[in-house]
DNA sequence: CTGAAAGCGCTTACAG
DNA sequence: CTGAAAGCGCTTACAG
């Protein structure tokens, strides 16, 4: 490979000549450029940008951090980070934590080593907030993604109160007097605030405490066994709402496997949903994120105090859209 | 940040020792080495690795592109990368390209530039082989990912004459007599593998030319002109075979806008299938890839040929298993 | 408008 | 068993 020593050498300049033409850091004679630039050409020089980050000391490059890339809702704010660093001419360096406090830990610790200028961190459900806070002291600049903490950083996520406050309205208004709410692992701040929503929502539109089922279990095995309980009460609920895409297959299966048809047994919607659920029968009523662009606001909120460390820590949330579908009954708006 | 002369000042001995205590490249007298572990300690020196990276002209980096990370085939074998990847401490920068020749090259050559020790790439479907063949002169060793080439590279992909062939007898020996390969772009290796076998073994089953139809389009709009139109011929065919995961969804919308119900009034089975496939209704018969394998396998190539770029170029074609569901009628095996 | 030179933080022959 | 020093390929004040 060739170094610009190689270049300078045949144009006849400086290797600082080679370097202000290639970064077009200062001006330089014109003719004088085109010598330089007819040396890169024949020597096939290209610029070693790990020498040029050692030396700046910024890589202008970004770390993601996802705990899951296989759900389609993570794969939209992925594309939308991606889309984002691109247009601001910085390299995305992804990782994947698969939802393991451990792999996030590590990614974090690699992605630092190679010196990315910031980080965007979906967190792993069972991430500690101390690990998070660590995170904060040191100086990299960290956006947390979809998943929200109290601690001053900048954010990006979606609302959840709305929605789920939706979706209550939606199933009362239906005369539906029994609920379940599929939570799942509350560590998650999106699963959580959607678990609080959901019993605010649900009193207010005149369920007892009795009326309002929920099930906070982490452990796939024990959820679909308390889904299983649920139904076998006396009064078992006759609508489900499930908080995420897993929790959704769980709760599927099990109404599947009890021969219970949607919406007429039992009434069924989802946060997030499933890739082509255009395929499933009855179509299913879905809390669809702007994934997209949560991951165009986190790389957004990344860029800007990249460029400007003092900015004050912001949160923004933005609002999903409910595709009412057959699943979960009567539509209130012209949209089956 | 501490520098290696910090550490060497507190612990007074050369940067030489400290490199060689951190890196356990040369022995290292028992009462200096704890000196400057505790002076590591101290200073809460960490290693930068650019600046080894740059001296070492290594970056114990690979690089890895993707063409679809949203697919769970390809979601699998991601996973299968990675943690080979861990298991040779190195680390893994991840792209994706989208389907995008030209984010796929784009991603290559950020990847070479940040000096990845080598590369791992399932090629975009329109990918040239021209970039392809240059990608095989530069010096960073490359190896394919289940999109294969008939150029010299190492590769791991999947065997696809076996089971295409598996699908058609399956489906002959039940009488079908005329079966429709919904095959997609094949400009794809893989698809393009799966169509030839789909001729030999339909016709060693006995099937006319007539009697076997194909589709080879590229864009969904006309694959769905094209399964609309060979539905409407005056002899239909019975039996549907989908070689991908999106082009299984276009031929699964069809089929449900006409009301056809699998396996009665038409059979299907697919290569990839979906993620959550138990919840569909009826259940998928599926060429089911060692995804997760081919990822190992795929990374494994390359740790070979790091360690010795001599060795000859070597393809390994791991053999998928097919799950008989009820969409393509009876199953040959006691297999659900 | 351009160049000489220091230095980013490491590794590694070489020498003792 | 250890150290002095060169050098990886750049960038960037400083000087003219």
């Amino acid at each position: 490979m060739a170094t610009m020593v190689d270049v300078a050498k045949l144009a006849g300049v400086s290797t600082s000549t080679v370097s202000h033409v290639v970064n077009g850091t200062r001006h330089v004679e014109e003719e004088t450029r085109q010598r330089v630039l007819k040396a890169i050409e024949e020597t096939s020089y290209r610029q070693d940008v790990l020498a040029r980050a050692m030396r700046r000391s910024r890589t202008d490059t970004i770390g993601l951090i996802v705990s899951d890339a296989g759900e389609p809702a993570f794969a939209e704010m992925v594309r939308g980070v991606e889309q984002t660093a691109a247009r601001h001419g910085v390299t995305l360096l992804l990782a994947n934590s698969a939802e393991d406090p451990e792999r996030e830990a590590r990614a974090v610790r690699t992605l630092l080593e190679r010196r990315v200028d910031g980080l965007i961190l979906a967190r792993a459900a069972g991430s500690t907030s101390e690990a998070l806070a660590a995170l904060g002291q040191q100086d990299t600049p960290v956006v947390l993604m979809d998943r929200m903490s109290d601690l001053p950083f900048d954010q990006a996520g979606i609302e959840n109160a709305q929605p789920t406050n939706d979706l209550v309205q939606h199933f009362a208004s239906q005369g539906h007097r029994r609920l379940l709410l599929v939570a799942g692992d509350i560590r998650v701040s999106t699963l959580r605030e959607r678990l609080e929503s959901f019993g605010e929502a649900a009193t207010a539109a005149g369920l007892s405490s009795l009326e309002q089922l929920t099930i906070t279990a982490a452990d796939p095995k024990v959820i679909e066994a308390e889904i299983e309980a649920a139904l076998d009460r006396r009064e078992p609920p006759t609508a489900v709402i499930a908080c995420g895409t897993v929790l959704a297959a769980i709760a599927l299966r099990t109404l599947q496997r009890r021969g219970l048809r949607m919406p007429d047994d039992i009434a069924f919607a989802t946060f997030d949903g499933f890739a082509y659920s255009d395929l499933f029968e009855p179509r299913l009523t879905t809390v669809r994120q702007p994934a997209f662009d949560v991951g165009v606001t986190a790389a957004e909120l990344l860029a800007r105090r990249l460029a400007d460390k003092s900015v004050e820590p912001t949160t923004v949330r933005l609002m999903p859209t409910i595709e009412y579908r057959r699943s979960s009954g009567e539509s209130p708006e012209p949209n089956a």
